[in-house]
DNA sequence: CGGATAGATGTTATCGCTATCATCCAAAAG
DNA sequence: CTTTTGGATGATAGCGATAACATCTATCCG
């Protein structure tokens, strides 16, 4: 805190102080704290100065209660303690980068009613937009979104109905790819390592895609083991693949709702004397840094997590741009693709 | 956005308009809005339908202007995508549930001129406290957090002039701890994989502290690998092992700065066919899931990053309520300690 | 039954900034 | 030399909420 002589603490200075100190007026400070305004070059140093002197920062948030703009959007990812989501903030953080807009990042932990929460508390502090991920929200959260009349985006998903706008893709048909790639390579027998949980739809929908792309080839489907809810720890992985070696010891190969578990299984695989992919064949999904670096180097699906933050925050900057929002295209899909490695 | 009839776009509600619909001042239903203030049932129900009606929001910026509470608290980390760190953010995140404070995430990407912006567009929107990680930053950012008039926590470690408060561990001396424990069994020919960067500096302190230790042991402290600058990628630590091999084909451990690159030159020791712990010994920092899962699981230095969140979130809020702020232990230690596992 | 008491509500005055309009002045144009 | 123009600056009025104080009722008590 800083004090001044006598003791009490000194209320943090106000534009007014810094106007008087440059002898201006507030609203000529406030001219020269922001860009492209009219300010002389003389009566711009001397403000420099005064702000220097008192040590002035602006306050935004009286700031954008005048101006009606708060600069920042919100983002709502499940995690941050996942890189593909922690990839998505990035890409909105760099698309975001000198749009004069800042990202408030808040994170749910796979609840949705978490989700509503930090709905609430984010539209509270008025967003210019809102992120976020999959499309499935509590009827409140809907609600508070809908009628906010601020751009909102879902990202990680093709919902059935979306709010407003989506950067997304199937998390269903990226996995029949994976699916149908792998049944190409000759492989059988099946096996899913995933949870079911409404909480995850998008391991939900992964899953309901392994099963579709099955039963259209004509091979069995049933070999699924599901654990609780997320965050998949890598652990669970490793007690899931033991699980369902148990269970069917005949499964060629085990896909997993994502990088995190399948890496947990390749690892209990060989702690077991297994060998990958001879005995058993493992892939993720995710394309997380582990999977091209761990031994076996693992297939997945690539999914350009990064690109969808990018776009995501593109497409609310342009919605919020927009004179005719009519446009702008309401959803745009991001690619996937398999990736071919050597546990499979 | 909501649009009324006759094609404009309506105006978010306001709490006046929520007001007259309910037949009440605004200043009533700020008292509605507020938990433990004396509003009759009867008007409170009638408020609650009237917000519920025009889908009305409360705009927190006006009310903190008014208040001079923001009800948010800053917290700045280097990297979302890494799970020590995000532990540290959960950490906060749980000890200030139920304090009526929110959390403003952001991520530096390991630069402190990032991190000077983000100081400044922080304090802009006036946060009632701060936490930072580590203790070095642009002079101009250490001023104003000085003269913010905020307490400002900085934790991860155990800064020399520490601004205000500290929630941290000598990572200089956990890593000794892991050198002393190491030579303890009979190691003695002790490499170091990790940068020296002073874009790092917990890196750079991990590495002095591994000189110290064997000097200490008169050990040979000279098998330095540096790399890039963080954040450090698994596959650094592949190259890095490498690398090391080829200069000392002899070392019997190699201690890297973090989990991940010890995981990196771990798995690729394994595609080298190198056994670990036989041919070589590795070991890590920080005790990631990845540590406790990979085969063979990894030695390594457990930090309660998750404690370092709390504490840090729990002195803050006591700062903050404090009447006599100089009865705060001004700096708390957190705990680490070695995991022996089984690549060492 | 009058005064004390406390709960319920309203009124007024900001909080710190910016939008808007007004003013002033010097340089350019005619 | 007058008129036009636009840059530089100032004065004023909110933005949407809440703090602080003022009122006005019931209810309670001796």
């Amino acid at each position: 805190m800083t004090k001044i002589p006598n003791g009490k603490i000194a209320e943090p200075p106000t534009m007014s102080d810094v106007a008087r100190r440059a002898g201006v007026s507030a609203m000529t400070v406030s001219r020269a704290l922001k860009e492209g305004s009219h300010v002389s070059k003389a009566t711009r140093e001397r403000i420099a100065q005064a702000i220097n002197e008192l040590g002035y920062v602006l306050d935004q948030s009286a700031g954008s209660l005048s101006s009606r703009r708060t600069g920042f959007v919100a983002a709502i990812i499940p995690s941050i303690n996942n890189s593909n989501f922690s990839d998505t903030a990035r890409g909105i953080t760099d698309a975001l980068e000198g749009t004069g807009l800042q990202l408030l990042l808040g994170y749910t932990n796979y609840s949705v009613d978490r989700e509503e929460e930090l709905i609430e508390a984010m539209l509270k502090r008025r967003p210019e937009g809102i992120i976020l991920t999959g499309g499935s929200h509590t009827p409140r959260g809907r609600r508070m979104l809908e009628q906010a009349g601020i751009p909102v985006i879902e990202t990680w998903d093709r919902p059935a109905q979306p709010i407003d706008k989506v950067v997304g893709f199937s998390n269903g048909e990226a996995m029949e790819l994976l699916v149908e790639t792998l049944a190409g390579k000759g492989y059988q027998r099946f096996g899913y390592i995933g949870g079911t949980t409404a909480r995850d739809t998008r391991g939900s929908q992964r899953r309901a895609g392994f099963v579709r792309a099955l039963e259209r080839l004509g091979l069995p489907s049933d070999r699924l083991i599901s654990f609780g809810v997320p965050p998949i720890s890598m652990e669970q992985g490793a007690q899931a693949v033991v699980n369902m070696l148990e269970r069917w010891p005949d499964t060629q190969v085990a896909l997993c709702v994502s990088d995190l578990s399948a890496f947990g299984a390749l690892m209990e695989c060989q702690r077991r004397g297994l060998k990958v992919p001879d005995d058993i064949a493992i892939a993720g999904f995710g394309d997380y840094e582990i999977a091209a670096c761990c031994h076996p180097r693992m297939t997945t699906v690539n999914v350009d997590c990064y690109g969808i933050g990018r776009q995501a925050a593109l497409k609310l900057t342009q919605t919020i741009q927009a004179v005719s929002a009519e446009t702008l295209e309401p959803i745009t899909l991001t690619s996937f693709r398999v990736v071919e490695r050597e546990s499979t």
